[in-house]
DNA sequence: TTGATTGCAAAGCATTTGCATGCTA
DNA sequence: TAGCATGCAAATGCTTTGCAATCAA
């Protein structure tokens, strides 16, 4: 109510909606406002969504919405194909458009919490020529890089640490002691 | 009591125990019999030990000590730089050898837990082309590639399903539905 | 002696599950 | 109407913290 957001790309989401539709008549389960709410919300925003950071964006939607609603149904998203989780090594799970949406890794940034998507042809090839190598049969992979990207490195330019809490919080990281 | 582990390599470990002293002395800290059992035990040990792993390894020696010292102790010694943490996708955080044990990425078997780790210099080099490419500093990164280990894709080869329950088990794994 | 360390129990998080009520198909 | 969905509260699994007793320096 407070904060209206415009819905001004129908014709994408559409596509995403039906998928879904489909989905949940093929599984035997069964269409209900609540999912359709969060869906709609999830396919506006094209960030890494945590399950409380989604829950929060529907409670202003509709503020009855509970978060274990939110959470079976980015898992339905899931097995739907539209959403894909990725973990960037802070205790939160995170959720990704996955349809029309291919594989890619991720650049995350330690100190603001932006996170890069790229894809590298050459990377691909490297890790299934190693993975030959050692006989393993591929599945999948995550290649993660943490670091600094190149707006927190002007920031950073004179004075090593920063009062700023990052964002992305996570205890392998290297100390700076 | 039950199972007496050979010390047979006094050598080596002497040299990670300096380590460790030293950095509880250069801290003001206390070496006290509970960490060095629980340090011994981890040099003893070429695993990726979760925290519980260590306490029932630690238990067998001495059953007075406590999980909670263990999580404190191999954090103490991931500050003192002899252990790692990695995290394989599961929720427990998992530690490895630090010392003498250079960077590298993990191959991880998702049936049996297996993992294998390699080094690979072209990988290195590309990862730091493309964090250049996208102005990012680098501090450090992670490659994990999931699939079968050779023994593994034996086992598989006539059916998909396995009766086993996998050790690592992660829910972005892709669905085999 | 003094302050760090220990181990227990309790608290924290993120996520999952049990269950009575509510709602699609 | 039957059975899935919802939301609350409770439970879970891993990890951290508070605290009184203990121990190293």
């Amino acid at each position: 109510m407070e904060e209206q957001v415009a819905t001004n790309q129908h014709e994408p989401m559409a596509e995403e909606q039906e998928i879904f539709h489909r989905h949940i008549q093929r599984a035997g389960l069964k269409r209900t406002a609540q999912r359709d709410l969060i869906l709609d919300v999830f396919l506006r925003t094209e960030e890494h969504l945590s399950s409380e950071d989604l829950y929060r964006l529907v409670q202003k939607e509709d503020p009855d919405i509970g978060q274990t609603t939110v959470y079976r149904t980015l898992k339905l998203l899931t097995d739907a194909g539209l959403a894909r989780e990725v973990r960037f090594g802070d205790g939160r799970t995170r959720y990704e458009h996955n349809y029309k949406h291919p594989h890619h890794d991720h650049l995350i940034c330690t100190e603001c919490g932006k996170t890069i998507e790229f894809f590298s042809a050459d990377m691909e090839a490297l890790q299934d020529q190693i993975a030959a190598q050692y006989k393993f049969e591929l599945t999948h992979h995550t290649m993660r890089m943490f670091g600094y990207c190149s707006e927190c490195r002007k920031g950073r330019a004179h004075h090593e640490e920063t009062a700023a809490e990052p964002r992305i919080r996570f205890a392998s990281a290297p100390s700076t002691s």
